[in-house]
DNA sequence: CTTAATGCAAAACATTTGCAACAAC
DNA sequence: GTTGTTGCAAATGTTTTGCATTAAG
């Protein structure tokens, strides 16, 4: 479901041998219609009006399968657990999705970048983060 | 401590009314040492090595001291909830402090960078994503 | 009918808290 | 001595899991 439409959510379970059940169908039109980025609770919150019999673990159990296809994103660390940095001046870090490594680093040009054009209701801005993903060389070349 | 320096860590405590203990001194020696942004306990494994009979939430409650007076950082939500998002196009977010709205937006200036020269260590990149804190429009206006 | 998905309750996990004992000042 | 800090154990809050029941194909 690339394009995020509804209508071909039926034809997606299909290709991905998943059954299309009355649960996933209103959990996914949910996420889909809240664009403030909710929470499980909130998902669940909503679906009830829908779907008073349906249970919170239901909700966890099919954002987490929405997310492992590809269909919706799960925001911030992927792992549980927080993560501290003594480094406090300003940078930005890369994660290797592979071996978890956080490097830091620093960059000359995206100091310079002014966000203010691009974030209409933005009043302050505190700090500009970037958060990179992919593979570092080391999990690269021990593992193709 | 903006610098960082273990030896300003006494002057600072003093500054901040705060006391000198064992445990936080090897907690701070620590998490200044370790480059790998380590989670809560790693930090307790290590310091371990050194006070064998500090607890847990003693290491818990010390890094959220130290991050509530700036000299660490906590990476990642701030909040504990996961949220989740129905647009997978590639975008960036906006998240306001003050009263938790996330806002994406998009940027054809950020779309064009290249972060190989800044980041020696990557071979593939899957995403590069923005966060940016501060104060939204609506928070500003309704209380100062 | 067969297989996968659900609901329930309980478990697992990270993190926080109340309180008495203790250490810093 | 006074006050803030620690360690312990128990609580909290989010997310996951085992299992019998139920619904989809």
């Amino acid at each position: 479901m690339p394009d995020g439409e509804l209508a071909s959510f039926a034809d997606f379970c299909k290709r991905q041998g998943l059954k299309i059940t009355h649960q996933r169908l209103e959990i996914y039109r949910e996420v889909l219609q809240m664009t403030g980025h909710p929470d499980a609770e909130t998902v669940y919150e909503r679906v009830r009006e829908k779907i008073p019999v349906i249970s919170l673990d239901t909700v966890y159990r099919t954002l987490r399968l929405f997310e492992e296809k590809g269909i919706i994103r799960k925001l911030g660390m992927q792992n549980d657990r927080a993560r501290f940095d003594a480094n406090i001046t300003p940078h930005h870090h890369f994660i290797c999705v592979k071996c978890g490594l956080i490097k830091d680093f620093y960059s000359k040009e995206l100091n310079d970048y002014h966000p203010d054009n691009d974030v209409p209701d933005v009043a302050d801005i505190q700090s500009v983060h970037i958060e990179i993903r992919g593979i570092c060389q080391n999990c690269k070349n021990n593992h193709g």
